[in-house]
DNA sequence: ACCGTCTGCTGAATCGAGTTAGCTCAGCTT
DNA sequence: AAGCTGAGCTAACTCGATTCAGCAGACGGT
């Protein structure tokens, strides 16, 4: 047999006539020898290498971010590909240097990440190759990218607390800068749902999104007196730190206040009582953008990824009111 | 020119004889050219793609785990190489699958890693090809692996307890089955570092490592009326059910009870007080991994490299004591 | 008998480097 | 002047696949 039929049976080519006698040759020899095709020898042919360029910021600094690599590495193996991946730090010298390095292995295409989801510029290398953007968006329209659905995350959430009862005394706490995606879906998605049901935010707590600052901003909150029956919480390192401003004023969780959040990270489940929170899709995320990638065409255009709800304890309807509050005036 | 003189030069070869005004016209013309060489050709030719494949079973469950990887890549990229990573989820058969993908593409070598530190084999295959365990620990001398020094970790932990001013009432909390390395090595650290002092642990209390068994696990200690001065709880998670124990059972942080737990994850700055805890050395891990498998030779041997107290508020003198406590006899 | 067509295969070029063997020419020796 | 040496270079092969162009032989039609 030549080189030639064996190539064209292996790689399963049908456009050459190849009697059935000799296929089973072919495919009897190869067993035999186990015979594995040499990839780099493959891609220096057909500039194909069955690999793909992962490109993000960073990928421990959101620890469980790392589930998004892990859903791209999981789907790239089921198309046989396999992942390089690149940090770098936000630095735009370390980026080129990563992506350059991974055009001269030959990846095939590049999934550009965040960890954060937020507007992106992928370097100008990248415009001469298939891209996905992976919880970032693009500024150009015919880039293809995925990312969380926030909005509708912030509907669930607003939901949520609705379905519960709650109406009014319900706050936001965390702050929404205009450049932070997640934070400004998410109160639109609030905003929307609430006030289709004819209620709207009493009031939101401006703070950064760590327990300590959480912790400060909603002990102010309660010192001001203020009551209220609802916390939606901007993610789960607020909610920790609205927890402890609670507790320490002796109320309880959900029996007088209930606490959404967003995010559904590890510490949702280790608090008490377990946090209900509208989960990042991250695993999802990872998977989508790999299966976009690899598809076709890259038609351009940001797919949404639900976010579900993790339902646990923190949500309970809200306790009869005695008076005395302030709830209802806007707090800010 | 012709192609083998430009070779000699920009692989920088010095066995053939080139003229310095040769030497200058080839860099010239790679220069003009912006001249990259196709490193699938040259790993054709070479065997050596200037690649590693890391191979573990989660890298994303002990979320803070991302930092090894982080390490390595940052580190392979140092020495101008790219990391694929491949994730088995313990899974033999897509072990079998990952390393024969990354053996087809001509990685250079293996990261063979696991998120929990422990006892491992890698595949037979890997036999044949440079190696380095990280974060486990082999089973034949001749492997090189790098892991914490969790013995030292122990020490360490009950060091800080010990210049504190405490003696006694020292309790652990969290199971240590045989099986579990962190678990034995730390405890052994531990003993060692007390009875140095002409002391020894309290007692201890046998939970899984996760918050909520804690939580019930301390809970119970101080309802059978014992009355710790310190605990040693073998990670931040089970830190954080003895916080909500103890804060539950009105006992202040540090002064009534002193806290130094293991692992320093993202929770032990989130905690109030702020958690003392000695840190998993994840980046240097992934870092020296990366090192000795691009050093000259692999001697085998297991590194061990420094966890560092990263000291903060949970820690303080124990507080005088009044009678009626239990503390002294040994607790299981 | 001749031509054309279809089937089933093969030889040789190609991808872009690294590597080996050997060639040319200058200068020096004898 | 012939012979040797070494400096400086190049032609041709190699790695292991894919792919293009084309070649036998069978078969059918006229």
């Amino acid at each position: 047999m030549s080189r030639t039929t064996a190539s064209f049976v292996l790689t399963g080519r049908r456009d050459m006539r190849i009697s059935a006698e000799a296929e089973q040759r072919v495919r009897q020899a190869a067993r035999e020898l186990s015979y594995r095709p040499n990839l780099m020898a493959r891609a220096l042919r057909t500039r194909l290498t069955h690999t793909i360029g992962l490109v993000s910021d960073t990928i421990a600094t959101e620890a469980f971010a790392g589930e998004m690599v892990r859903g791209a590495v999981a789907t790239a193996l089921l198309h046989e590909h396999l992942l390089f991946i690149g940090e770098t730090e936000g630095d735009a010298a370390v980026e080129k240097r990563v992506v350059q390095d991974m055009l001269d292995r030959g990846v095939d295409g590049f999934l550009y990440a965040a960890m954060y989801t937020r507007h992106a510029r992928p370097p100008a290398v990248l415009r001469r190759h298939p891209v996905v953007m992976l919880n970032c968006l693009p500024a150009d329209p015919r880039t293809t990218a995925v990312v969380p659905d926030e909005l509708d995350a912030g509907r669930t959430a607003a939901r949520a607390l609705l379905e519960a009862g709650h109406a009014e005394h319900i706050y936001l706490v965390g702050e929404t800068p205009p450049e932070v995606y997640a934070g400004t879906q998410r109160l639109a998605g609030i905003r929307e749902c609430l006030s289709q049901q004819g209620t709207a935010l009493a009031g939101s707590v401006d703070c950064l999104w760590w327990p300590e600052p959480a912790y400060a901003a909603v002990r102010q909150l309660l010192a001001e007196d203020h009551r209220p029956s609802a916390l939606i919480c901007l993610n789960d390192r607020v909610a920790f730190g609205a927890y402890q401003a609670l507790q320490e004023a002796g109320l309880s969780i959900p029996v007088d206040v209930s606490v959404v959040s967003f995010d559904d990270s590890d510490l949702a489940s280790w608090l008490r009582p377990q946090l209900s929170s509208v989960a990042l899709p991250h695993l999802e995320l990872g998977r989508r953008a790999v299966e976009l990638l690899l598809a076709e065409h890259l038609d351009g255009g940001v797919e949404h990824v639900r976010m579900p709800l993790r339902d646990r304890a923190s949500v309970a309807a809200p306790a009869a009111r005695r008076g005395g509050t302030r709830a209802g005036r806007p707090h800010r």
